[in-house]
DNA sequence: TAAAAATGTTAAGTTTGCTTAAGTTTATTT
DNA sequence: AAATAAACTTAAGCAAACTTAACATTTTTA
């Protein structure tokens, strides 16, 4: 499997859920190559079937393109739970390796690897693990900044892509399955007082 | 770290062991590619010194080239151990996902993974596992060919590059560190009669 | 030892995935 | 709605790692 293909689909796809349709723009920044790069490249797999897209509008995955897509985050976040209880990584470097390994890794590997780890529905950071079909559990999941003052909640997933954010939630002690509560919210700087097992803290507008 | 490079140093290495200096045509038919494709690739790992050529002579690494090269090993045969001993792969198929696997870990990760493993001296096929710094315990050992009529030997190594010797070997039995004894040589075909634990078997050339 | 065979190198061309530059299309501003 | 800006695409070109074909060197062998 090409390593170049599988990156693309697997940003696609990460970028429709949150973007819904993705433009090339989007997409270059993402991969930190240049629009024109992935221009050329989108019209490859438009023409390989998998993803949709329309000039000058945008593209999404087709069922063939979401099915890669979601192999290699299941990969992906096997790795990851490999990586953080076996390998003890510290919380925020698993991301990084395991974008490595998923490209070398079989799907029969995998599904060892799945085994060996005892099947688990979720990564280090809460996100799901897809299964070997392509099935994933999409839980309902809210932004912090979202939620209404007084409303608690309880941290189910976090972005896994910077190791900053994950060092300093590690600071500060906060850890998945925490329930929060949001006490105040400055409009000021969109930034959040929230309250939550030792203490209250303050979460800025990128965080929340 | 450059995979292509990586696998040239590392074909280059385990030929040189068997070979004293390596040729174009070695090299070529073990990567699968055109010997002009190696003659190219060779004078430029001969600028950037990681390997010492005589034209039309053959090449060999330098240190440079041979500490890359014991690093790769080194990953490939820890991955080994883990696939064998925790993903619990067959005995013949660990070397083809390691072949993989072994490009796509970072030293540190490495590092980790040996730890987890308990930090083993040799491979599922009796191949020593260099160390971080690169440095191997080499054990003498000797091709069951070459030994004479009526001396016996430990099995320490099995090559592990062809499943289907594995195969055969788990079939008959033999396995790593079994005893065995030269009963017969047959000219006609270089063939040995052996004997080991369990009885008698006849071992053809190649695999003696 | 000279011709033939085998092996090695160089040159020219291909593919992949990028870049920069130029040109299009769409969106925004006034 | 025309001008300007932003986003997108197309074109030309590059580097890496191949290929095949042509040429050079070394080895074999008759």
């Amino acid at each position: 499997m090409n390593k170049s293909l599988e990156d693309y689909l697997k940003n696609i796809y990460s970028l429709q859920i949150s973007a819904g349709k993705v433009t090339t723009t989007l997409l270059a920044d993402r991969l930190n190559i240049s629009p024109a790069a992935v221009s050329d490249m989108v019209s490859k797999l438009s023409k390989s079937g998998h993803i949709k897209n329309t000039p000058y509008k945008g593209f999404d995955l087709t069922k063939k393109g979401e099915t890669i897509a979601l192999n290699l985050i299941r990969k992906h976040r096997l790795w990851e739970v490999f990586l953080l209880e076996y390998l003890k990584y510290p919380w925020e470097n698993v991301h990084s390796d395991a974008e490595n390994l998923e490209h070398a890794s079989s799907d029969d590997l995998i599904l060892k690897l799945e085994k060996f780890l005892g099947f688990p529905k979720f990564d280090p950071h809460g996100h799901p693990i897809p299964d070997k079909n392509g099935k994933v559990n999409k839980e309902k999941t809210i932004a912090a900044a979202d939620l209404n003052i007084g409303e608690a909640a309880v941290i189910r997933q976090v972005s896994d892509e910077s190791s900053e954010v994950l060092i300093y939630l590690s600071k500060i002690g906060l850890k998945l399955n925490d329930e929060i509560k949001v006490l105040e919210k400055i409009n000021f700087d969109n930034s959040l007082q929230i309250h939550f097992r030792s203490g209250n803290i303050f979460l800025s507008e990128k965080l929340a």
